[in-house]
DNA sequence: CGCTTAAAGCAAGAGGCTTCGCGTTAATAT
DNA sequence: ATATTAACGCGAAGCCTCTTGCTTTAAGCG
């Protein structure tokens, strides 16, 4: 039997306060000069509080991007292929804008885990390749899940990272069109 | 008239003695487990030096990793478009392998500058340019710079930071396949 | 409602990070 | 060679990050 936790009331208002004063810092400084203290101080919840449930502030950061993503953007349903693909790389074009970007990258790199230790990148992979297979079993010819990431989802980090703005719904739609192009072209 | 710097001799060798340990210690630690502290004992040069010379981890990392960039991997010039895209494509497949990866990354994002103030990126962006350039000249029809950058650099970052591997050279091959088949089927 | 105790608040203290003043070394100019 | 002074070494001081023991609050349960 495990010692009665109690994620009720109270500690779910701090979780809360503090996963929102992160989440506006990262909006206003930049990502190195963020401390606890200042997260602390923003949320009104003590240092020590902080220190003791997440430890570190990259823990912290982890299992906000973590709640951050799990709740957010469930994969597409459209009912064809291309509709899929284009509704999912949209969304990832969206969510790799903005300020909490560099909390999915982060996600990517660090691995973070959900709370029975899954990495989110898995869950997502599986999510993924359900959204294929429903493709497959509807006669259509999907691409695999590889292609998907390479294709679609590879540059649309890259422009974020690396040009340091969003894709735009156009270009994503074109990166759409490049991976469906595939298929015809090579086996 | 400037007051007179004096970069020689003693100011080379220790800016040398940093720059590897660091290389060092991000080879061994995890990243965020390095510190001007270790950097200072491992490379024999007092702390107050790194201090001053540097002012942050992240001012003496980002030297470190511009003046890795620029010695190291010029772009190739094979004679052939396949060639160039190929060399080009392993080479950025071994940079982005290994525990220098993360530099890699830090360079993009933070968007490491030069002495003149201007981005790497936009450097190695030229002289990309170049080669392609180079391949029109002969008569050959090579990809746009966009294209070369999504079809096979963004998906080589990807692998190294979300698969934590790097591609493999038979799988950076088959991306350059994937990208000059491109011209093949589509305008 | 009252009991138990998980979880948060509080404040003091240790330890590490960063700065500063001063003395020493050695790169550059004459 | 000698003078000049940029750049480094050194140690101490100050500041900030993080930990720890204790107290207070309130969630969960009968």
């Amino acid at each position: 039997m495990q010692p009665a936790r109690r994620p009720g009331g109270r500690t779910a208002r701090v979780r809360t306060a503090v996963h929102e004063a992160v989440l506006e810092l990262l909006r206003e400084e930049e990502w190195d000069d963020v401390s606890i203290a200042q997260v602390a101080e923003r949320s009104g919840v003590h240092q020590a509080t902080i220190y003791r449930r997440w430890g570190t502030l990259s823990g912290l950061i982890d299992d906000v991007v973590y709640e951050r993503l799990s709740q957010g953007s469930p994969v597409p349903d459209t009912g064809t292929l291309r509709g899929d693909i284009e509704a999912y790389a949209l969304q990832v074009a969206e969510d790799v804008s903005g300020p909490l970007a560099a909390l999915l990258m982060r996600a990517g790199m660090v691995g973070s885990r959900g709370p029975e230790g899954e990495t989110f990148l898995i869950n997502r992979g599986v999510q993924l390749q359900a959204m294929l297979d429903r493709a497959a079993a509807r006669g259509e010819q999907p691409p695999t899940l590889l292609e998907l990431m390479e294709v679609i989802i590879a540059p649309l980090y890259y422009h974020a990272i690396f040009f340091n703005r969003p894709a735009g719904p156009d270009h994503a739609r074109s990166l759409v069109d490049r991976l469906l192009s595939l298929r015809g072209s090579s086996g």
